[in-house]
DNA sequence: AATAGTTTTGCAAATGTTTTCATTTTTGCC
DNA sequence: GGCAAAAATGAAAACATTTGCAAAACTATT
């Protein structure tokens, strides 16, 4: 029944069907309680029949707040940022607040520009995935005095608050466990580590780890590989069939060490029998691969939820201050690693 | 240097600091052509250095578009649904289009919710995953008069444009391949599909192509798993250990086939040699995986990259009627499918 | 029934921008 | 150097809402 026939429904439209003013129509949204329940029963029905939308760009002019956040992130098509994306967007839910999602591809010139858009939307709050961003990023962020949090990493120096797991610890407890299983010839998988500080903590936790423990790794048994199972496929067959071959490899993170476990098996190597492979993440998948990955835990639903509570906080003003928080890390052992066999020396 | 302490950067500051009128600053944001280059320039340095960032709210109440686009799905942590999420937002970035993201858990009250939330936002265009959604969000759709896309799924039938696989069809052509290899005991595995009709038509294809062929599924070979590997896993598993097992499964996605390669794999039985598993979708991964999975490759990247290059032209009015568009399907035989072994007939 | 106090409602200004129309400046031409 | 035409700029209205303040309508008390 409700005629809509081109006229626009706004607030005017609302107080005329329902005869009352304009302000207080506006007052029995924002202040219910001002209002007499009779009138706002009115105004209800009014709103009802003549399929009211409330325009948020009209209370955004106000100084209100837009009721969305900003959310940044390299690709969505990942599962660690799928999965802390998807967290995120529930404690957005939860708080009533909207996303705006953005993606740059790991290309931090783009993301500058991706923030600035969201920007003009008036976003109340960004998120951010790390703390590698460029200098224009941080400049910009600082500038406009808007809430902000980094989500993934920890980092105790940060400039802006940030919620995740501290991946140089992360690198380092990969490293131990293939090292407390008597591993010495240990090869590592790793993305390009330039504008990409997660890989880059975790390489160094690594490194550090290994060499505490006396152990060089040579050449050619450190390979550059991207997140993406097929590449890390070729990376691990490339070391692997060369003669002397590591008994345990590293990988960057759970997606390479998948494509390496994969790449082992093309070479019907057997895992862990003849290699062990130790990924970083815990990603969906990795615990119900076949055999099971063995790799660090990243609470990644975690971080993602918290993420969402702490930017709201920042948005509300409930918590104004920089905070960062650290995500436990842990030890999965699955199927992929076991004690290095023979001790040839 | 730039002093902004408190002070707002409004198109007024600009003006004042350019020493031009505020008409003409809007101007040289929105027709650069009717400003003489001295004064843009003049213009460009103030917003420079004040920080000036527009406000699309503001634009948003002269009936200009926000330059937003809603996407709600059942959730992005799902592969699928990433990979199309991430295709969908390059085509709205190349268009200068962002996104506000929302997702519902399959659940299709809340999808109306988070689109009423979305219309308040004042996004140009909605696009949804399927067409399987409330009456009321339908009405809602209509009633607004607002561009709207269905993503994933292609039906003549529609009454809202879309662009996706014909789900009915990629079930047909799995159940076919597998009758083509001479299997004649197949199994089921698919989710719940009351409230999904991109599985609901899979299965219906499916039975449809095995009932024309005179094969009937019994009782037990037909189960339910939601879109889960662990589950699926499981699901496999309660089926292959009956003493009666089907020589091929057909699954209703390719998470679920993965679960059952794994849940094979558990049971030591080999694939394909003991048991054929197909899936269907060609997600990332599926090629990638040990044995590589066998399935129908319906084109993700493409069907979102297409639907938000349409919705960019519904929002635009460049072109404005219904459009169906179907993406062609794909039989990709990998590793895990082969010729039924022995008949034993 | 009048008064004071309280609750409810309405008026109008304000928000940051775009756009129409009018005005001023510049340009081209004789 | 003056004039018409064209180009550039500015003033003010419009957009959909919120909110401070004032007015009106109730309530309670005497």
């Amino acid at each position: 029944m409700n005629i809509n026939h081109k006229v626009k429904i706004d607030i005017v439209a609302v107080a005329k069907a329902a005869g009352v003013s304009i302000s207080t129509v506006s007052r029995s949204f924002n202040h219910p309680d001002l209002v007499k329940a009779p009138t706002r029963k009115k105004i209800e029905r009014a709103v009802q029949k003549l399929g009211y939308i409330r325009n948020r760009a009209a209370q955004v002019m106000h100084g209100r707040r837009s009721g969305t956040i900003g959310l940044i992130v390299p690709t969505i098509d990942h599962a660690i940022f799928a999965e802390v994306t998807q967290a995120f967007s529930d404690a957005m839910d939860e708080a009533g607040f909207t996303i705006l999602i953005a993606s740059h591809g790991f290309d931090l010139e783009k993301e500058y520009l991706r923030l600035r858009k969201l920007l003009e939307h008036r976003v109340d709050g960004i998120a951010l995935i790390g703390l590698d961003h460029s200098e224009s990023t941080y400049q910009l962020l600082e500038q406009q005095r808007i809430p902000t949090v980094a989500i993934w990493n920890f980092d105790s120096t940060s400039k802006i608050s940030c919620i995740g797991a501290d991946n140089f610890e992360a690198g380092r407890m990969a490293a131990r466990h293939l090292l407390s299983l008597g591993h010495r010839d240990i090869g590592l998988i790793f993305p390009d580590t330039t504008e990409n500080d997660r890989a880059r903590n975790r390489l160094m936790g690594a490194r550090s780890e290994l060499s505490g423990a006396g152990i060089h790794v040579p050449e050619g048994w450190q390979i550059v590989s991207p997140y993406r199972i097929s590449m890390a496929k070729d990376a691990c067959k490339s070391m692997l069939r060369k003669p002397a071959r590591p008994t345990a490899l590293l990988c960057g993170n759970d997606i390479i060490a998948q494509g390496a476990v994969y790449g082992a098996m093309q070479l019907h190597l057997s895992v862990p029998q003849d290699v062990s492979i130790m990924g970083i993440g815990d990603f969906k998948g990795s615990s119900e691969m076949e055999p099971g990955l063995s790799t660090i835990r990243i609470p990644a639903k975690k971080i993602g939820r918290l993420a969402g509570k702490r930017i709201v906080k920042e948005v509300t003003g409930e918590s104004t201050q920089l905070s960062r928080q650290r995500c436990e890390l842990k030890l999965m052992t699955r199927s992929t690693t076991r004690a290095r066999l023979t001790v040839s020396t």
